[in-house]
DNA sequence: GCTCAAGTTTACGTTAACGTAAACGTCAAA
DNA sequence: TTTGACGTTTACGTTAACGTAAACTTGAGC
């Protein structure tokens, strides 16, 4: 006996509302049970709406964030299959460590114009502890 | 004398369309000088629009990259001001960090399952060499 | 002087990702 | 048994980020 979150309960735990998590529903992006007209979210659908939310705070459209998802839970059965997917896979990676690069960019120029800052600030409380004596 | 700009240069440039760059000066991202209508563009200008684009690469919105470059740019006279700066610098740069967290978990989720796959791939290539046997 | 590519403003259209409201079902507690 | 708290569907509304079309100007080349 698995543990089950009704919709709610997702919504509390990541911060959205049930609209949400009915909208993924509706592009295909969860598919939760039912219990006669209740939905019923299993520890796989959590995780799915988990890496979702992941995606859209990286940027990704509700789309793409299917595709990528959709790689996980596609069957791995013959050969061919596997080449496919792991093609897909390198490609969704590449995009990733793109992001990744810019993101890297991102930190450190900030991280040069902080320090610059930092500088510029302790020059200017010198000057004042001089101007004080 | 800098070299400037034209607004199909800098479309082209970055692979956007000259209605997307007016769109992003009506938001208050650029601001260029003109020649009688006509909109000049600096090389500060085109490095502005080159972080706009990056931040939306990385998820953010048209305001929240305003946010970020308009930091950047605001004036750093007393000690006051710098400070105020330090500190939303360092907000933004939690923000940033947050989402390098999220893109080195997906790449390393991405990586293992791309490498069980390769093992399964594996595991069927031999299997095939041993049934021509 | 004409043409044409590139620029401009104005304004309505579109798409994604939900928000919001209405009208209804259901079930446990008072 | 009625009253919430929670769920459901249906459907129209909203916001951000541009697209698209119309009508106009302007400078370079023929």
């Amino acid at each position: 006996m698995e543990r089950t979150y009704s919709i709610s309960d997702l919504a509390r735990e990541f911060g959205v509302t049930p609209r949400t998590i009915r909208h993924y529903e509706d592009e295909g992006l969860l598919s939760p049970a039912r219990d006669g007209q209740r939905r019923i979210y299993s520890a796989r659908d959590r995780t799915r709406l988990a890496l979702v939310l992941r995606g859209k705070r990286l940027g990704f459209s509700l789309a793409e964030a299917k595709e990528i998802i959709d790689l996980y839970a596609a069957p791995q059965g013959e050969a061919g299959q596997l080449r496919t997917m792991i093609g897909k896979l390198d490609e969704k990676r590449a995009v990733l460590e793109d992001k990744r690069r810019d993101l890297e960019t991102s930190i450190a120029n900030m991280d040069r114009y902080a320090e610059r800052c930092r500088e510029r600030l302790a020059e200017l409380e010198a000057d004042a502890r001089e101007a004080a004596d």
